[in-house]
This record gives structure tokens, sequence and C-alpha cells, in this order.
DNA sequence: CGGGATCCCCGACGATACTG
DNA sequence: CAGTATCGTCGGGGATCCCG
């Protein structure tokens, strides 16, 4: 299915929540930064394909763009929901892993 | 969320359905002819990844693996409801597509 | 600032052959 | 039947430049 397919895709789901977390619409650049820098090529990608999609917008004023999640968009995030909380209890249990007991916490890396 | 990295490779997720579709256990082979028949190469690496997540397991009698989803398999195809849910009916509101409008709306296929 | 165009590279995927 | 090892291919991303 097509919505898993765009949704697995690299960065999309990090770009998708970094639009959910900043709630009001966010510029390219500041957004560029957040995902930790990637490449503007690449977000350009990921945001045409979610605008398409119908799940982020861009207002457009005039020189300086703002990217907002629409409303199908926050069903989306919604609907992870319960997936990220399995996701947790998942990361949380498994064998051998998560030692930072000391308090850095890691980069929520996606996989480089 | 490494989860959803693993979730979001190839063939994971179809594997991870056939495993609960099937119900109970099945061989190597049977599994890799339910999905149209991928590489056997790819399809042990998924199996290896999802068995070191806790998602599947194998019983090995003794020529005949049988591979099923653990209970942590079963929580995580629950959880994927809502989401599923989301994109069927994202599916069906698309701007351009859909030549469908009177309503069959079906086609049950997770396929990626 | 916003974002398209281009080039290169790495890693996943896929098929085949082979062992137990 | 079950699974491993190897090799070739292909496409997505990452960087960078550049234009509006």
């Amino acid at each position: 299915m097509a919505a898993l397919d765009l949704l697995g895709r690299r960065w999309t789901l990090r770009v998708v929540w970094e639009l959910h977390e900043s709630g009001g619409p966010i510029g390219f650049r500041e957004l560029q930064r957040r995902c930790d820098g990637m490449s503007s090529s690449v977000l350009t990608g990921r945001l045409t394909e979610l605008r398409e999609a119908g799940i982020a917008a861009s207002d457009v004023p005039s020189g300086a763009a703002a990217w907002r999640l629409t409303p199908l968009g926050g069903e989306l995030v919604a609907a992870m929901q319960p997936l990220l909380t399995w996701s947790h209890a998942w990361a949380a249990q498994l064998p051998d892993e998560d030692p930072a007991p000391g308090g850095q916490g890691q980069g929520a890396n996606t996989s480089p």
C-alpha cells in the first residue's frame, strides 16, 4: 500500500513528526535544521510527496514558505500512536542493548 | 525508532502479514511462495531480523522449520490496525485518482 | 530565505548456486 | 526442505551548486 510505502521512506516520518511537534507553520530551513540538517534535495522531495499525499501543505505569503500538517496529517499522527507505543515497549525489552544509564541520551537517529 | 526502520524495509510487512494470516506455523518455502516468490536470501534476512526483534520465531523439530508470530508480533499487528484503517481512508480520497467514485471501495490487499 | 538540478556513492534487493 | 554465500544491478539519498 502506497501510504506505508511513503511513510517507510527515509526521513518521511521524521519530517511529519517535526511538523507535528512545531505545531504551527515552520520554514524550510528551520525544518531542515530540526532534521539534523538533511539535504535540501531530499527535504524538497519528501515535502513534495507529502503535499501530494495531502498530509502537509504550505502557505506561501511571499518569500517565506510556511509548512504545516493538514487535518489529514493530524489524523495520521493520531493513527500512528498505537504503533509508536508498541515501538517504545518493543525498544524497552530488547535482549541486549540500551546501556546509557548515566545520562547522555543517544540521538534518536533513524539510521544512517 | 528502529522498529519503524525495520518495518519500512521491503517485504517485512508482507512477511509479518502472511505469518499473521496463516495463523499457525508455516514452512520456509511455503512462506516464500506466499510472498510471490521473493528470493530466499532476502526472506532469510527478514526472518532473521524479525527473530532478533522478537516478532517472529521458529520451531525446528527436525528438517522442517515452522515459523510463526510471537505474542509480541501479534501485538504489533494489532497496533498497526489504526494505521491501516487510516491508510485505506487515505487511499480513497486522493485528489486526482480514484476512478471509481460510485463506491466499491475494496481491495484489502496489503501488499507493498 | 526557498527550493530545483545535478552527480556520485553506498547499501538493499534480486537471482543463482551450493551445502546440510 | 532449510538456509547460506556470492555477485550484479538499481535506486534513493547525500552533497553541492545555483537560480528566484
